[in-house]
Parts: C-alpha cells; sequence; structure tokens
DNA sequence: AATAAGGACTTTACCGGTTTAGTAACGGCT
DNA sequence: AGCCGTTACTAAACCGGTAAAGTCCTTATT
C-alpha cells in the first residue's frame, strides 16, 4: 500500500521553473503564458505523470465532472427493466464524450432524492442533474429552482413545473396504439398501465381513456401495475379470465417486461396472440424481437433519449440554449407478430 | 440562479460562538469537546442546515463517500443485459445504508478503465472500485495495486491476480448443467457461449469441455458470441438448422437473453421446446418464468452477489476483513418448462 | 523622452474543510 | 504553594488547485 508520491501542481511548477500559477494557466489555456513556456510545463507535467486533481479543481471552484440521477424504484423491479439500463446506457455515451462521468443513486422517496440532490450539489459533486419519474405535486421542480441547480427534467412540461425538459408525446402515442386497435375491429381493449403515483403514467390513462370515449369502444378497460412482470401477468391473468363475451380481445402493455409476461400467460391459458388476443408492448427493446410471436410494440429510441437528455443537460449546464422543452420522437407504432384483427 | 448563500463551517462556527476547529472536531464525534458545546454546535448546524462540504473533507484527507464501477462493454448491449442492471441494483442497495453513491461509467477498453481508475483515485473521487470482466492477462491487477487503490474484482480467483475477490463457481455450475442435460439423455449437447475474450466465458467452455468429455459426449459443441440476443439467435439457428442426427437436442445458454432468442428461434423453426430441444438459461432473472414454455436455468441471486461485493469492498476500504477471495453460492440449476428427455 | 499598453509571470488570497501545535483553566497530589 | 496531567478550545498550517491583483519588462504612441 506505497501511496505512490502524489505528484501536486507544486511539483510541476517546480520542475519547469515556474510558479503554481502559470502551470494552473497552462493547463486551463489561458492566456498569460507563452508558447515556449506552456510547452515546458507540459513536459514536465507528462514526465511526472501529473494531472490537476479534480477535487482541489472542484474546491476553488471549476466545473465537476459527473452529474447526477436518482433514481426512485425498488431496486428489485429496476434490475429487470430494459428502459433504465438501456436509457442509462445512452446518457453515459454522451457523458462519456466529455469525459464525465454518472453519479447514480438509488432512493426510497422523492423527498430524500431532494435531499441528495441538495446534498450532491452542495458538496460540488456534481455539476447538474437529471431528474426522473415526475408524480403529481413533485417538489423537486421547486427544490432544485430554489438551489439553483442545472438539471434536465424528463416528462412532460406539464409535469416539471417550467424545468427545461425532454420528453415523449406519451399521449399521442396512446392514442395512437388505440386508434391502430380499433382500426384492426378490436373493441374490448384494455391497457396493462404502470405505477399510478407516476405522471406519465397518468398522462396516458387520461389519454387512454379520452382515445377510447372518442372512437366509442365501450369495452375499454386499464388496471395499474407496478411495471414488474408478476403483477402484468396476474394482470393479464385476470383480464383473460373473464367469459369470453367480456374478453378483451387487445391488451397494451406500458412495457416490454409486462407484455412478454402477459404472451406467456395467453399461452398458459390456451389462448392464441394474436388469434385470440392481440398483445401490444411498450418501448420495444430488443426483447419484442426475440419472443414467438415476435411482440408489436410501441417502439422509440431509448438510447438515443437518454442521450438526447444528457446533451441537454450539457447545454443547461454550460448556459448556451437548451432551456425550454425538448420533444423527442413520438413512439411510432411497429406492428409485428402479436397483433391481428379479432376473430 | 440566486446562488443560496452557501453556508459553511465558518458561519456555524460563528453562531455557535466556537472556532471552525471546534465544529470539525463535534462533527467528527472527536474528543476536545464538551457535550454542552458540542450540543449548541450541532443545535447551530441544525439551524442553518449545514453538512459538510464532501469535497472539502476530502480534498483536506478524509474518505469519500463513492465507489468506482468501470464496464467495458459496448453501451448498446448493456441496455439488454439483465445481468448487470441487477448487479447494480444489489451494489446500489448496500450502497445506499452507507450513504454512498456509486460512480458509474462505460468504458472502451480496459486500458481506458486503468487511467480512469487511477484518476478516480488520485482526485479521491472514489474511496474504491469494483472491478469486472476479467480477461485473460487483464492489465488492471497491477495497476490497482501499484497504485495502492482498494478494490473488490468479481471473478475467479485465477483470474483476478491475487485482489480480493468476489465470484462464483462458474465451472461446476457448467458442469451441473452439462451433467443434468446428459442425465436426461442428451448427448449432443451445445453450449451458446458469451463473449470469448472474457476470462469467465473462457473457465466455463473449457468447463464444459470437461464435463462433456468425462461424459463421453461425443456431439458437444460450444460457439462464441457477444451475449446479444441478436448474435445468440443466429447461433441458435445455424445450430438447429443443422440436419436432425446432428442436430443438437440441448442448448446451454451464457445469458438469459439468448436463450429467450433461442426458444423464439425453435418456435419459428417448427421445433417444440422441450420436446425437440431442451433450452437452459443462465443467471435466471425473472425473464425465465415470463416466457412459455418457462426456462430452466441455472439460477442465482444476482442481486445478493452485487451487494455481497460491496459489502466485501467496504471490508477491503475500511481495512478490515475482506482480504482474500469469497466464493458467492453456486448458480443452482433450475428446472422449468424448458428441459426435458430428447424425443 | 516620457508615457501608455500589453505580455508573461509571480504573489497572494481564497475554496471549506481537517489536523496539529499551542494555550488557558481546572483539579488532584505531594 | 508548586507541579503535573487533563480537558476544552483556539490559531494556524495544510490539502491542491483557481483567480484576482500585482510586478517587471518590452514595445508602440505622442
Amino acid at each position: 500500500m506505497t501511496t505512490p508520491s502524489r505528484v501536486t501542481i507544486k511539483d510541476v511548477a517546480a520542475r519547469a521553473g515556474v510558479s503554481k500559477g502559470a502551470v494552473s494557466l497552462a493547463f486551463n489555456r489561458k492566456p498569460g503564458v507563452s508558447d515556449a513556456t506552456r510547452d515546458r510545463i507540459f513536459e514536465a507535467a507528462r514526465q511526472l505523470g501529473w494531472e490537476p486533481n479534480p477535487t482541489a479543481r472542484s474546491l476553488a471552484g471549476r466545473r465537476v465532472d459527473a452529474v447526477g440521477l436518482a433514481i426512485c424504484r425498488p431496486a428489485r423491479l429496476l434490475g429487470l427493466e430494459p428502459f433504465y439500463m438501456e436509457f442509462v446506457s445512452g446518457v453515459e455515451s454522451v457523458l462519456t464524450e466529455h469525459a464525465c462521468s454518472l453519479l447514480l443513486r438509488l432512493v426510497r422517496t422523492v423527498e430524500e432524492e431532494v435531499g441528495l440532490q441538495d446534498s450532491w450539489w452542495r458538496g460540488k459533486h456534481v455539476s447538474g442533474s437529471i431528474l426522473v419519474d415526475f408524480r403529481a405535486d413533485d417538489p423537486r421542480a421547486a427544490a432544485v429552482r430554489r438551489l439553483g441547480i442545472p438539471v434536465v427534467a424528463v416528462g412532460h412540461p406539464s409535469l416539471t413545473g417550467g424545468l427545461t425538459s425532454v420528453w415523449t408525446d406519451d399521449a399521442s402515442a396512446v392514442t395512437e396504439a388505440v386508434r391502430y386497435l380499433a382500426a384492426l375491429g378490436h373493441v374490448r381493449i384494455a391497457r396493462v398501465g404502470g405505477t399510478a403515483a407516476l405522471g406519465h403514467t397518468a398522462i396516458r390513462t387520461a389519454a387512454f381513456d379520452a382515445a377510447a370515449r372518442a372512437l366509442g369502444l365501450t369495452g375499454a378497460s386499464q388496471v395499474a401495475t407496478d411495471f414488474s412482470g408478476d403483477v402484468g401477468a396476474r394482470a393479464t391473468r385476470s383480464l383473460l379470465a373473464a367469459p369470453a363475451a367480456d374478453r378483451p380481445t387487445a391488451i397494451v402493455y406500458d412495457n416490454d417486461i409486462m407484455a412478454v409476461a402477459g404472451l406467456s400467460v395467453a399461452a398458459e391459458m390456451g389462448l392464441s396472440v394474436p388469434g385470440d388476443v392481440s398483445l401490444l408492448a411498450w418501448d420495444d427493446s430488443q426483447l419484442c424481437r426475440l419472443t414467438h410471436p415476435t411482440l408489436s410494440a410501441m417502439s422509440h429510441d431509448v438510447h438515443g433519449f437518454g442521450a438526447e437528455v444528457a446533451r441537454t443537460l450539457f447545454g443547461v449546464i454550460t448556459g448556451d440554449g437548451g432551456a425550454g422543452s425538448h420533444a423527442v420522437p413520438t413512439p411510432v407504432l411497429t406492428p409485428r407478430g402479436s397483433t391481428a384483427p379479432p376473430r
């Protein structure tokens, strides 16, 4: 455990025969150092293998090289939600270009998240944060505004309290999903939704209602879940257990996992997909192409979504551009093998 | 964007009528402050809503409240790999108890990771790191030892160069998988493996070979993939396209995703599972219970694995205990609907 | 020739804590 | 009374940088 003789700016300065200040100027590409000296400094730094200590740098008031993301969902559930990992990997792909890391933390409540963001920011651990999973009356918008933290909120502008936001048009997507199924001839359409407390779930629920009413679909129904495959399976089972005359002939799911679960419930109950019941997934991770039949889905580029969020955050942090709300492309219906006209 | 008047240790000291030093002592529960004063200090801090600035703290030489994890796999692939997100969520669950965050970064090469770990450590951004995905002649063990970074390596002791490690006994698990299939009567068993460059893939490959030879299975064969569903599907397709007499009657996959993909390939080729071909998945995420038929799998508690890794890391960081190598329970065969005797 | 204007650095003052050395006050002991 | 050992604090140095305010020297301007 021999501490490898930490080399600091002072060593570099000594070796290059200049002051600390000169080294700092050189390394931050600021004017005030001649080319010759700059070269000498860089050479000295290279020889000693020095690079500025980020902690000291951020204490002294510079930007930090990490952004925060707190996720408020049960740890065990997250593990299987393809959305998040794909979202995170999209975020990472942009951060990496900026030599920036992601500070990730699971929290239990939004209140806990507020405290965390506060301490991350005041402790200069992050130069900005990504806020996800907005719910009704979310305290985070007010909190981060009060603290002055640069953030980008993931969610519809109506939920994110005026913060710079990036969002997908869930309402339009739900409407398209319902219209598509109705166009195939389905009348009894069900929706297996996500966690009721989440704002975007509420938006989808309202949109589903509106679309069903507009199309005069009498047998439309919705249930809420927690996004897990188990609960999704249970919901599907109870929907499909109804007498054939009442049973939905099409089900829309709020994520892929539940759709996969629904597929196997149908199989287990001896119902054919899409013959007896059509299934429509959401997010369209790779999973949808790996089942049999393949799953029709509302498809969007989650990786790209994450990347866009990260790009927007950099805009907010540097102060140039980025304010306002940015819609990313609306999920588009991708018909595959799990949807067809009802029998 | 009104900066909310950062409150520092000086303010607390002033308010409590003591010096900065006293506040520091009080907050670090060190002797040298009377109970009465300590209470006054805490009260002052509470009123001002102060808590020590971690950056300043770590500059001044204290421990940091984050641990690092760099993952070296293509971003798009990670998105769907249930293993990682579940592993990470297990790690998080323990970190959270210690009010510690995870610094996550995707890297392209191990060399890049070495540089990153170096800069994280020297910059006091992390108090330790988790190292995953060891490959042959991995440079990381030597590097972190040279730098004196507290780490826990995830992988078999033969791969992790003497670092404190946590590992699952892949060899035994593979052997059990092969024995199980052989016991069912299978002779032509194939394995769709992961990325060949990874150490644990090599271990499984060797173990598969050994087990097949030991059992005198003449038709055993293996292919390498990149862990993605697409490539897994392609591998399955080419295995099953062989004439019936050569075609494997059982396939072991190195993760869940590829097994799910394999299941749908079988269906698409008109082969019944487990009638014509048995499939065995690996990791056993929730996914395996969501397919039809459900997937038999080598099952282990990935979440708990991550948690154990985090606990071990804390042991290494604090210096008490933790050295050596810790095996977590070997994946255990969980038969479900996708395996049966060959026809 | 006197003066202003830059350029190239150096000095010095922080950033917000921790930590060490130093001091004053108090109690116990001989 | 004198000496020692604690205890409770304070003052100041330090961590490794950044940034504002000098200093000195050269060159252009009037």
